[in-house]
DNA sequence: CAGAAATTTCAGAAAATTCTGAAATCTACG
DNA sequence: CGTAGATTTCAGAATTTTCTGAAATTTCTG
């Protein structure tokens, strides 16, 4: 490997974060490479870079193709794959989500729905069905905010963030607000 | 392993995702375990239920207390440790969020404050830098958003959860409604 | 259609991780 | 103290994952 410093530490970072991120070295250095590089790149540049054989950056291009963080393109007269990583750093934040929730998070709600469906035999089925359906529910409530905040475009998405715990007071002001907005009595319980 | 069946899904489930969530079988499996049992459990009694060595529950108790993911409770009269998770699933969500990203985020975001001292010596690393300059604001503003909103009780975390992008537009009028209720004239951009 | 260029596949080697059994260590209590 | 019960450590076995080189396949071009 001989690149320059800075992109060689990145690179090696994103090497050994790999497998704490549910991909593996190659992966990840390969990933970091194409983040990095200011044009599409093709295998045997890959190979080159990360000094490694040329049948690993063919599978692990598969499998960031699987995870839909590059895009294949092709440059004109040139029978070769090039390889880029989309530029917009939110669009990726949002495909990491997405990508993250199918692999992590979908698979134990369905599981966790069919075992609800299940009617408990003893009491201790029973105790364990209540637990997962706490958990259930709590998945359910974050997927759905999940699902509801990625179609925000990227500017009220970054105001959402922005805005933080501020939010929170807003909103338990807005009802006092609105009700005075729309004239409506106030509630003890309001 | 001789658990009631949905019990028993649960934990094989949990063994399976192990590796996706950045833990091994056992570790998820006694996790589960703990996670569905009504009391604390002791190691040998994990060793039964799982079928595995007294020393990987050994070890993997330690790997979930690393994660601050189960509690050791002592009975009285009983010399043994017992385990058990926290009840509060949100609590449980605001362990596991901390945790990964301790582990997954707050590395890289120190490798890139590091790179990004560091002076650029070709146009290839001028460009490289600015990449990872975005990537380190990007993931700046997400861990400010975190910090700031897991400090929030559970119940206004909820209600922004329940909101979902609602709030969105909330924010978006806020200006309008706080100007009417101040009078304070609308200008042309607002 | 022949063949050159590029990519993919896959069996087995290499490396990393997980798990076990045996020994060592710790700890409470008589 | 001594010892019995409980837990931890650790070397090596078992398993899983990753990587390579060689062969096969695909795709474009003349």
């Amino acid at each position: 490997m001989n690149l320059p410093s800075t992109i060689q530490a990145f690179v090696l970072h994103f090497g050994e974060m790999g497998s704490r991120w549910g991909i593996n070295r190659t992966v990840g250095q390969i990933y970091a490479l194409l983040f990095l590089s200011p044009e599409p790149l093709c295998a045997d540049q890959m190979v080159e870079a990360l000094d490694i054989s040329r049948s690993n950056v063919s599978i692990s291009l598969r499998e960031l193709q699987a995870w839909n963080l590059v895009l294949l393109k092709h440059l004109p007269d040139d029978r070769r794959d090039f390889f880029t990583t989309p530029g917009d750093v939110w669009q990726i934040l949002r495909t990491l989500a997405e990508e993250r929730k199918k692999r992590e998070v979908d698979p134990t709600l369905s599981v966790l729905r069919a075992i609800l469906m299940e009617e408990p035999q003893t009491p201790q089925e029973r105790h364990a069905q209540a637990r997962m359906a706490e958990m259930h529910g709590l998945i359910k409530q974050l997927t759905t905010w999940y699902d509801d905040v990625k179609g925000l475009e990227t500017a009220r998405l970054a105001m959402l963030l922005s805005m933080g715990r501020k939010i929170s007071r807003l909103v338990e002001g807005a009802d006092k607000v609105v009700s005075l907005g729309r004239s409506r009595p106030r509630r003890e319980t309001d």
